[in-house]
DNA sequence: CTGTTAGCGCATTCAT
DNA sequence: ATGAATGCGCTAACAG
């Protein structure tokens, strides 16, 4: 058994609440005291025990981080792991820690008929909560909800469905759009548009309004899955629609597609830009330069946005008053001369 | 203030113990009251808090996951990512969950003189303990002895270093040698040798026995940092070595590494293999495969090793006798026909 | 089968 | 400035 503030306590020859007082800096305790009770910790390497810390304040000083399972693991993608990143550096900064929740392979949400994140929030091992890849189809978002309205401290990354809860976004709508208006701009006419799952409810909307303001566009979306390999159907997409189909330009949501694209392309012996434009999203400042050919790309500041929606989820626990309630990140455009101008 | 225990026995009528019972499935209770209580604990949405539960049983169910500093971000490598999703995968099918500890930037090591999994192990906050990178020349290792000596249930990721504990790894030297002499069969000569810094206590050896076993060898053993942009050094190192110094191959620690190395290889207009010859490591089964042109690898396969070392570490907990002491991986070679035959 | 009770480690209030 | 006492929510030993 390790030791408690009783023994700390007896071997400084004081009471256990001299001894709290210590460790939480709560009152003035005289230098003769605070030096043997100093000396009783480091002798036994003490550190206060969380359950019963926990128990009076109700804090664990652990933040969750949750990504629904038809997001993928959250070690997948180079978006979420930016967001991590971004996370760990603040919550470590900060004292806290991270909890990663995920939704167990086999059962996936239907354990108790709730997310996993709502164990969590309820057996209080958490002190807030930090949600990605939320795409409104899942059950998760009736929990959010709920939790929202009692108040509890979330920060969501994505675009707002609710009145409450602080949030954290790129206009995913708005450059997917531009990466169209940009290629189309160039001449391009016939485009693949690749798009995670994640988003595919933004996708109506988006193929509609470029549709409607690009008159000739012609756009083919296809969903990826993060699960499954999907190099094949990648090979097959290529042959029917640029080998095949007079497609010019391919839209891609993340460099790790990308990378696959490039070596398919290598494969099918298409050259970039020449016989395919490539066009990308890189959740890591200068991705798209690492790869051969350099791919030009917007820039979405995954990280920036992991480390914000921690500070604000922060904020919230510690009750500072925030004047937002949501933040929006800025995309950046690296043009490094994949699009072929026709 | 969410419910407690008291709230749920109330309401169904009984006393707290008959609702601990029914919670931990601790003895019969009657139908009846099962049913009662089983109402009012979703009446309440009621979990149980973990800090009271905590506090009585000295367990949280989580499991702490470190690496030091010196290794980068856990999210930097796929090494790393396939270590951390094979835990992910065990531990959550067990119930238990993952906490990240991670060394802040600033202070490193020094804000206690000791590393940070040492305060959540002392204050309780995890069962037990995960380790990987870690390079004997950090202090971390003397920590670790100690908790070692405690009997504490750790496990961790490389090369025994102690008479206590238990360790998984792969034979790091052992490939690496049979990657320097896969290409020294096929003519090669000059060789480069990246290799993280995380293994460079390793690299005299390897350096060593190759040099002796084969005769005519000349290895360049070049360390990587996880933390920087390598892009640029990679650049002088092929002028220097490939274009100017007569190297005809390349070892590469891992995929992340090859894809800069490709993309190098693409810039400075040298053909793999015919100009140079390329071998890697994969931490994941068919990285090298998606690569253009695809690269022959050996595959450690450090998911399952994640998955092996977590299980491992769950049996320590939960008393399970262990008969092994330590666990080895083999690596696989995939030839893709990156090497040339001079 | 069920209720009562002690105690887990700590912060905090109330005396002193 | 300091100690004694209370209670946080729960499990488990005990008594019935």
């Amino acid at each position: 058994m390790t030791a408690s503030i009783y023994d700390v306590a007896k071997r400084a020859g004081v009471s256990i609440s001299t001894v709290s007082r210590i460790l939480n800096n709560s009152a003035n305790v005289s230098d003769k005291k605070v030096q043997a009770v100093k000396e009783a910790m480091e002798y036994y390497q003490y550190e206060p025990n969380q359950f019963g810390r926990g128990l009076v304040k109700q804090r664990s000083n652990m933040i969750g981080v949750y990504t629904p399972f038809h997001s993928g693991s959250v070690f997948e993608s180079s978006y979420t792991l930016e967001l991590l990143k971004g996370i760990e550096r603040v919550l470590t900064r900060h004292n806290y820690s991270m909890v990663l929740i995920s939704e167990s392979e086999e059962y996936s949400n239907r354990v108790k008929g709730s997310p996993r994140f709502m164990e969590y929030v309820r057996q209080r091992r958490i002190d807030g909560l930090l949600l990605s890849g939320l795409n409104g189809k899942s059950m998760d978002e009736e929990a959010l909800k709920q939790i929202l309205d009692e108040e509890y401290p979330v920060v969501y990354i994505g675009k707002k469905f609710h009145k409450k809860g602080i949030n954290v976004y790129a206009q995913y709508e708005s450059y997917m759009h531009q990466m169209i208006e940009t290629l189309y701009a160039d001449g391009h006419r016939k485009i693949v548009l690749y798009f995670y799952t994640t988003h595919e409810n933004y996708l109506a909307g988006i193929v509609k309004k470029a549709e409607e303001e690009l008159e000739e566009l012609e756009l083919i979306p296809i969903a990826l899955s993060h699960i499954t390999d999907i190099r094949p159907d990648l090979i097959a997409d290529f042959r029917k629609y640029v080998i095949g189909g007079g497609c010019t330009a391919i839209c891609s949501p993340g460099i790790e597609t990308t990378q696959i694209i490039l070596s398919v392309c290598g494969e099918l012996r298409l050259s970039v830009p020449e016989t395919v434009s490539i066009l990308s999203v890189e959740h890591k400042s200068g991705e798209g330069r690492r790869l051969f050919p350099q791919i030009s790309a917007f820039f979405v500041p995954a990280k920036d946005m992991g480390s914000g929606a921690a500070e604000l989820l922060l904020d919230m626990i510690e009750d500072c008053p925030l004047e937002e309630t949501s933040r929006e990140y800025e995309t950046k455009f690296f043009d490094r001369e994949s699009i072929r101008q026709l």
